[in-house]
DNA sequence: TGTTGTTTCCAAAGCGCTTTGAATAATTCA
DNA sequence: TGAATTATTCAAAGCGCTTTGGAAACAACA
């Protein structure tokens, strides 16, 4: 049953039962309460493809699979892609997904998604602080937004937390419990977010008066292994000298920091202080952590479905300003900060 | 630039223009070189929205999001989507996704996907014995696959791997190792690769005269806590009645059970055997565990890919026969399992 | 009464491609 | 050489929707 077929049924054009279906005022109520009657009563459902040929719009939104992958960054995306399918569905959107394959440089993948224009916009995931994607698709055309922010001459809408006022604030707390040999267990140092977060520890530190050892602060990617890497090697310097307290950039990497302590024979929580961030992946909470953690939060999968609410309003009106959100992740205080000591 | 303003330029009709960039034999070469020059030169692409109108096909095919989620299944879910995202990129299909939200049930995704006829097919995973999708499917008229199997009266077509194989082969190696009392931490047994693995088991220790402790059999979602909780308990049993040796449904269990061992000061490879199922997920390789761990294998990625492949083949020639095929997965001996004593 | 608005509806022109059914040109065959 | 093939090309008809530019019907106004 299509459109035709259906404007013959009720004796209307197919224009008076378009702009019946589609909400147009120019319609009487009356004749639009039959459209849609019989609309439902024959099934009938408008071809999404004649529609897009009409209209020019795909109600397709892509996002493309991070380049280098590893467990806790496919976790972290997973939870973001799951927000996002979630409220684009309900927003009568699709999420298509692409990916570089063999050779494929990650640049072809997102030239091959503009030039077949079977999206919309495009939502651009971990940018780093030196990002080529945001000059290419404006350069090709393609409306995007990102999920974090990125240094770019050109503006850019995006959805990020507050990382810097995050790991300032967590930086003060240990401080402020008296803390003076911190630990930050950072994301690579090309990842913005990774930047922000250094920024905002260095700075709380700073203020309360407390010198920072460049070896302190690896960087490495957020998983378990660099946790423990890290941690055990910071834990075998002398007494004097070894950090009281970690913060990390993961549960993942968190779980590598426990790791370490159990096997130097540290208690988290009373030997040593630990604050990580926590992205509320499902099963990795903070507070099922043994013992529950201190950590500064945010739900990636929140934040998925509000990026995709922001990008359509974008695509909605694309002379109002751009969307700029910034989230604060809030500090939750639990079992594993105490006073040094 | 599109297929009129190309052909004009041309000085050719839109039917030799698009047979010749389309490879239909009736075009003689020499147009066909021109027609490509000339369409490179002006970079010209195809609507994907006047094709999908022209021939009813959207080159897309959908997958929906697992209506449980936990962290190992999410991982096994991204690493299966990201083969298919490869592979279908490679053929030139988009890969697009839904999910309930909401009040939705899993059904009413499954009908929106069809009604919407937005995909060409629908690749179902992690299929129960008694799954309702493939009669709503087949009722709907959407073409599908299965990456496993089901109980179901009609045909369809899938590719699986040989779980009651691979889980005869595990237990029928402890067997030989002279282990007499063996757990098996299996998935839910709702999954119909859990019913396989669980004949698979049973069979060998029938074959070698083994009777089986049903409690010896729980069967639970597929995470660490699970294998710790249940190996916990478990190895709680006095010593001449309790498992000498486990199997495991996924690496994530097996790292519980490697956890309950800690705990009860015993050692995986010297006092229990341990052997579990590797779906080779990015940076939990069964050779990373320690030990390194014996372990029935098999891609789920590679098979990702191979179900876009047999998905795009069943759709390009509908009246082939299903595809149904069924991957041996290896049993990979490592230190994780010795002679019982 | 004619004019001006309103409200409600419609015919028809796209959107850019594929594909059918024919026509034309080139080649082969008897 | 004319007829029968074969190799190329084309005009035109969709695919099913949106949207432009009117038109018809009706009421309200001067």
């Amino acid at each position: 049953m299509n459109l035709r077929e259906l404007s013959a049924q009720l004796g209307l054009s197919q224009t008076t039962v378009s702009r019946a279906l589609n909400g147009f005022p120019e319609v009487s109520e009356e004749t639009r309460a039959r459209v849609r009657a019989a609309a439902e009563l024959h099934g009938y459902r408008p071809s999404a493809a004649a529609r897009r040929l009409a209209t020019g719009q795909s109600g397709m939104l892509g996002l493309v699979f991070p380049g280098e992958r590893n467990l806790l960054g496919d976790l972290l995306f997973t939870e973001f892609l799951g927000g996002c399918v979630e409220k684009a569905s309900e927003l009568s959107y699709d999420i298509t997904l692409g990916m570089a394959h063999g050779s494929q440089s990650e640049e072809a993948v997102y030239r091959r998604a503009v030039r077949n224009a079977r999206v919309d916009a495009m939502i651009l995931s971990s940018p780093l602080i030196a990002d080529p994607r945001p000059a290419l698709l404006r350069q090709l055309g393609m409306p995007f937004i990102i999920h974090g922010r990125t240094q770019s001459a050109e503006p850019y809408g995006f959805l990020d937390i507050d990382n810097e006022g995050a790991f300032f604030a967590a930086a003060k707390l240990l401080a402020d419990l008296g803390h003076r040999r911190v630990a930050l267990l950072n994301g690579e140092r090309s990842f913005n977010f990774a930047a922000d977060r250094e920024r905002g520890f260095r700075a709380a530190l700073a203020l309360r008066g407390i010198a920072v050892r460049e070896d302190f602060i690896p960087a490495a990617p957020m998983v378990e292994q660099t946790g423990l890497r890290e941690a055990g090697r910071l834990l075998q310097l002398p007494l004097a000298e070894r950090p009281t307290a970690f913060v990390c950039s993961s549960i993942g990497e968190a779980q590598g920091v426990r790791r370490a302590c159990s096997a130097a024979g540290l208690k988290i929580g009373r030997d040593v202080a630990l604050i990580a961030h926590d992205d509320r992946i499902r099963d990795m909470g903070a507070e099922n952590f043994d013992p529950p953690l201190t950590a500064t939060q945010s739900s990636i999968g929140d934040a998925g479905r509000r990026v995709v609410e922001l990008c359509i309003a974008m695509l909605q009106a694309p002379n109002d300003p751009l969307p700029a959100e910034i989230w604060p992740a809030d500090l939750v205080v639990r079992a594993s900060t105490m006073p040094v000591g």
